[in-house]
DNA sequence: CTCAGAATCTCTGTATACAAATTGTATTTT
DNA sequence: AAAATACAATTTGTATACAGAGATTCTGAG
């Protein structure tokens, strides 16, 4: 029987992580037990077990006698999110430089390889998945079983927010993600040298261009005129 | 049947909590799931889910095929914690002085007193539990599922590392209980009139408190002298 | 006497049956 | 016709039996 569950768990658990984070299942949405048991070959123990899991690992919500629902992400946590994020970011990237060891950075290496290769042929979904991948490789760079919690939680977030606020086609975008494939670089590069505070700055840029982007979708034109006012579309 | 099974199953994450903070249950203590079955009347099934949802929070550890531990507390943590704190502690002042609401300032004057009466006639246990919910309830005030977890975390095992290192009877130890209190009140005091600068400051402050104490355990007679050098018992 | 290996025994993991709660539906009442 | 209530169906929670993995003990050989 059990020859393999483990895998299957974990093939569960790895599925639905990709999946909230690529949006294809949606915050709120609700899982269905019966099915999943179905697809994953699993018993409704085991399944609830990867439930109960993935909701501490901030994945997905449980509601007691109401079943299971990806995470919510309402504007009330956004704004959370731009004031821990910076944070945290930055922290986890000096730590990373600090404590990373050699198979960790190679590692890292081999990600941002793969996000290069996301970025050249790949679907929204697998650039944001190689990104957010490179991201959670620093976290356990940092080594910090009190970061890592909180880290990890603004990574899931992230990765849906900017699948929420994506435009694909689009000039600014895709300098955008250029620019920041060469910031992975710039922060591989402060790691290997172990520059904790060139690490820290370059996670503060990397967050500044991603709040830019974000910020450029929740504000899109020439909304920073004075409130109440039009700004007037021809010359004066 | 199931008349309050969800009030056992609360009542033994409950226990187990408060036994993890004070030490009753040692860092790496084995959990037996029969004994605890047995204890608190429940089948193994929803044992087993609290035992996971106790272990996302940072409480235990599952080892599969290997049953629960208490969460370890090694010198390694104790670096990630020394590093993390600070940071957290006053991120989390701050924006518990920007979002607290009235009942839960209420609710914390509430804890302070009760932490005032245990310093007075409580046990060590008693203590520490109190000063931990003052904390955890600052945590709540934050209202940021982003730090949240990190914070909880840390809250844990700076109960447990503040048990460890705790001498009962001794004057400065006694001085630095009621200084801490003290700053409790003026913590209170900056998030009633939401100063979040001051709050971030008084957490400082109060990490600095707490962060000597334990230093004092840990290097206890005069050992900040230079490396590879005894100091001269005499004056010279 | 010590160590290796096998058998056993205990504990952990999974499947399934049953109980309880919630949701949806149909019927009744106003 | 709308609202309310009771009933049915679905879904969630719990108990328990069984299967599998570790740990332990016992035996026999060196």
């Amino acid at each position: 029987m059990a020859e393999n569950t483990q895998t299957r768990k974990d093939r569960l658990a790895a599925q639905v992580r990709s999946d909230v984070l690529t949006l294809k299942l949606a915050p709120g949405a609700d899982l269905d037990e019966a099915q999943l048991c179905a697809e994953y070959d699993l018993s409704r123990t085991p399944l609830r077990e990867v439930f109960r899991d993935l909701a501490g690992e901030g994945y997905l919500s449980l509601r007691t006698n109401r079943g299971v629902r990806v995470a919510d992400l309402s504007h009330t946590t956004l704004r959370a999110f731009f004031q821990a994020a910076p944070m945290i970011y930055c922290a986890v990237l000096q730590l990373a430089a600090h404590n990373a060891t050699a198979p960790q950075i190679d590692a890292l290496k081999i990600t941002q390889a793969e996000f290069r290769t996301a970025l050249r042929s790949g679907s929204v979904a697998d650039r944001s998945l190689a990104n957010n991948r490179f991201h959670a490789v620093t976290g356990e760079m940092a080594d910090s079983i009190y970061l890592l919690p909180s880290y990890n939680r603004l990574l899931i977030d992230h990765a849906r927010i900017a699948m929420t606020f994506y435009s694909p086609q689009n000039e600014p975008m895709r300098e955008r993600l250029t620019q920041a494939a060469d910031q992975h670089d710039a922060i591989i590069a402060a790691i290997e040298a172990r520059d904790a505070d060139t690490a820290g700055q370059l996670a503060l840029d990397h967050w500044q261009l991603s709040r830019s982007e974000i910020e450029s979708f929740v504000m899109p034109s020439g909304l920073d005129a004075p409130l109440g006012s039009f700004p007037d579309k021809r010359p004066a």
